[in-house]
Formats: structure tokens, sequence, C-alpha cells
DNA sequence: AAGCGTTATATCTTAAGGTATACAATGCTA
DNA sequence: TAGCATTGTATACCTTAAGATATAACGCTT
């Protein structure tokens, strides 16, 4: 048993974006004109056409700027709009299909169960959730030392079960989210902590006792922290190292 | 712009259960007979029909049983795999639907862009995925302090700052989920301590130095910890109290 | 054996989609 | 400048598949 569902926008009610109506943009993209897109996808004309035009007429903005005549006869191209819609699309679609794949895992074939896992679709409350690649992978005993790299370059080290290891088929080159919540970091004051990440202060927030404070480390990766007020006299602009205790990074994928 | 999708289960490529036929499934359930169903839902007899051979004759085991002729002339009545399934469909739809919630909050409407966040479907590595039910939410200046009851009725308390309760849309009664690492949980020693769970060892997982150990606390609740073996004797069918640190837990809904 | 409510099937209707074709628009070329 | 090439635009016609309606078959009751 498998599962699929197709993804579409719905505009007043109506079908907007649709997987045959994305391809068909996208081979309009690719060839210039509606009739050629059409014999590429394959499709009739009048659908394509039928197609473009409830598009347009939906859209706020055209999707597609439409030209009679001319050099070539004429063509058609899609506009900067329809470019970004077509990305997001995609954006959408690969969440979406990640999710399914994940539903179907679920699914038991032979019994038409389900292992039933907790929620799926879940949004969590840490603030925290910066995406990086894996770069190894070293098990001990009952934990596994698992190093991400950052965008910027820098690693974090992240201390999860071997068993979560095998459950969620970490691998190296693979990219994952680390999460921890903003009160897990702290500022260095050890050498020899477990992960320091540098950056520069982008954002403070005082408040009677704590302070909540936003750290760019590096190529827009930010990290959040809630500290004591009292630690240390803190101000935008300033280079910081911050602490995240391994064991407290929670990875995602 | 809206987001929609139909989810449909597929079998050997042929689709097999979608919405459509779910409702009539249930109006079947409901009234005991195709035709009855056919014009609760409402839909033609004939649709109804093919739609039940459709399903009967892809399915492993047949979903519905049907006798012609007999006392009342006949009837259809669904099978007890026919149900469960049904009750499968239930729960996945559940989670699909909750996805495409939180997929169409991203979507800004005027520009046609997404405010791109992280994964949404993501696995977590975080063994203890708890869920229950809000009771309070008290906030402090920059955190919050919201107390779960778990299935049991045990209390936990979370503390998150106040921007994630806000971005969550914490409020008395939801359900949610309590994360946190099985190396965020220590047995009882401290009678101060955060939270402590009381339940059961149900499984003892020795090593070199550590050990895994999972409690049930109540109504099939586990916690799994990760401890250093030498703390404790420890034994199966043991009573015992555990302790998590309520900022090393990670709400989800 | 007639009646009943149902499943099962056959026939008809309709709507959607495809094919084909005519027409309009524009720049290029001779 | 007149035709040509090429494409978008629009329409007429055909095909096909889905849906609705009507009818047959069934098996039990009375």
């Amino acid at each position: 048993m498998e599962l699929s569902s197709a993804l579409t926008f719905e505009m007043l009610g109506k079908p907007f974006l649709l997987e045959k109506r994305i391809v068909l943009l996208h081979a309009i993209k690719e060839h210039g004109s509606i009739s050629k897109a059409a014999k590429a996808v394959p499709m009739s004309y009048k659908s394509a056409w039928e197609a473009v035009d409830v598009m347009n007429s939906l859209s706020p903005e055209p999707i597609v700027s439409r030209e009679t005549g001319g050099k070539d006869g004429g063509g058609t191209t899609i506009t900067e709009y329809g470019e970004t819609l077509l990305k997001n699309y995609a954006l959408l679609k690969e969440e979406h299909t990640r999710f399914l794949e994940r539903l179907s895992e679920l699914t038991d074939i032979k019994s038409g169960t389900f292992k039933t896992i907790g929620r799926l679709a879940m949004q969590l409350s840490a603030r925290n959730q910066i995406q990086a690649e894996v770069v190894s992978v070293t098990p001990s005993s009952v934990h596994a030392d698992v190093v991400l790299a950052l965008k910027s370059g820098q690693r974090l080290h992240v201390e999860i079960t071997q068993e979560a290891v095998e459950n969620l088929q970490v691998e190296v080159g693979q990219r994952m989210s680390a999460i921890f919540k903003s009160s897990s970091v702290s500022f260095l004051e050890d050498e020899n902590a477990d992960n320091h990440l540098h950056g520069t202060i982008v954002e403070l927030e005082k408040d009677d006792a704590l302070c909540k404070v936003v750290i760019d480390v590096g190529c827009h990766d930010k990290v959040v922290a809630v500290v004591d007020i009292s630690d240390r006299v803190l101000s935008v602009g300033e280079q910081i190292d911050v602490v995240v205790q391994k064991n407290h990074i929670i990875l995602g994928k």
C-alpha cells in the first residue's frame, strides 16, 4: 500500500496551481512557447492554453506574458512573479514529499495497520533550529558523537544515543537540523567546553533579570540565547563565543 | 492562496482509498446498504457500487461483505478489516491535515512567497516524545512555566520562553508533546527537583559504563533514560522516580 | 408465487478533453 | 511594401470516459 497526494494551491476555492500545470510552466520556461511546451509535456494545445489562461486570470499578477506575432511569431515567457511561484511551489512540494515519505514508512503493508507514532508535522518551541551538514559520526558504546558543519564552516558536536543514530539513519553528508533551546546556550568561560561557536551579537533585549541575545554565527545562521543579565556586559556588534552543550542538542532530519 | 491536497492510498499503482470512498464507507457502515449510503452521501448508486467493487478487488482482504437477496433484500456491511482501515485512514488524514495547516501558515497570500522555515516534517533524535494536555500556562518575565498533564494524571513542568508560548499559541486544554533527550533524564535524589515522575522500570539494557532504562510512567507513557550505571542498582519491575529538568524539555505542537 | 429491498448490470446522457483547423498578429525578408 | 513564417487565439467537431437512469437478477418472507 502506497500513499500519494497531489499538492494543489487554490485561489478563491478554484484549483490554481496543480502538478500538471507546474510541469507545463516549466516546459514553457524552457521552450518559450505554449505550443512547444504542450508538445513536450505532452498534452493538447487546448488544455495547455486553457491552463495558462486560467492561471493568469486567477493570479493577482500575470504569471506568463504572451506575445502574438513578431520575430518567431510570438511566444510566451514566464514573468518574474511566475518564477518565484514556481520556486516556492518546489519548496512546498519538497516538504510535502518528505512528509508523505515519513507517513508511508509508518504504514504496514500487510496488515493495513500503522505504527502509532506521535505527531509528524510538529512545531517546536525551541528557538534554535540550525541546518547543517553531517561531517562525521563516531559511535561509542551507548552514545555517538555527531559533528555538524554549519554554513559558516564552524563545527558543532552533538551527542545522541547510538540507537537514535540508527533510527534516524544519520549518515555523513546529510543535511540535518540541530535543535536546542535558547536556555541551553551560554557564553564562553571554559576553553574546554564542548562546542564554542564564534559570532557577533545582532540583537539584544534586556529585562529585569534575563536577557535575550541573538548571535549571528556566520552566513545568517542565528543562535538565540537567554542568559542571566548579571553575567557580563553585552552590546550589539560585539564579537562573542557561545557555548552549546552537546548533550542538550536534538537532531532532526 | 490556499493549499489543499487530498490524501489517497494506492494499491498496485491504482487509487485505492480516497476521500470520496472513505465517506462512502462511513455511510455504508451507518446505513447498512450501498443504495442507502449512496443516497446519503449523495452520489449515484452506480458510482458507489463501482467504488466498493474496486476497493474490494484491490484489497488483499475484503473491506465489505455484500449479500444479495434475503431478509431485507440483502445489504452491505463493513468487515473488521475495513473498519481498521477506516480508523487508520482517519489517523493519517489528521496528520496530513495538520501538516497542510502548518504549510498554509507559511504562505504569504499577497506576495506569493513563503517564509522559509526549516523542515516541517521532522524526525527527531530525542527518544522521549510524550503527548500530554496543557493544564496551565503561567508567564513570568522572559520564561513561562507550562504544566502538562500526562495520561496518568502526573504533572510535568516545562520551561520555555514567553516568545515560544506566543509562537506556538500554547493554550490550556491543548494536546502537545513534551520532547526531551534520554540523557536529560535522571533518577530522583533531590526532593525539590523540578519534575519527578513516578513509574516502574520495564526494560533495562546495561553496558560498560552506561545503562538504558525504560520506565513506564503510567498508561503506557514511557520514558527512556540513559544513566551512569554506577549510580544505583536497578532491576526490572522496580518502582522509581525519574527527574526531567524543566528547562531541558522542548514543547511540540 | 407474489412482493420486497437489495445487489448487479445494461443502456443512455452528458461533460470534459483532444484533434483539427481557421484566423490574427507581428517582424523579417525579398 | 507585399508576402512569408511562426506563434498565439479562437472555434467547430469528434472521441471518450464518467455519471445518471433504468432494468434485470437475486433470495428471502409471507
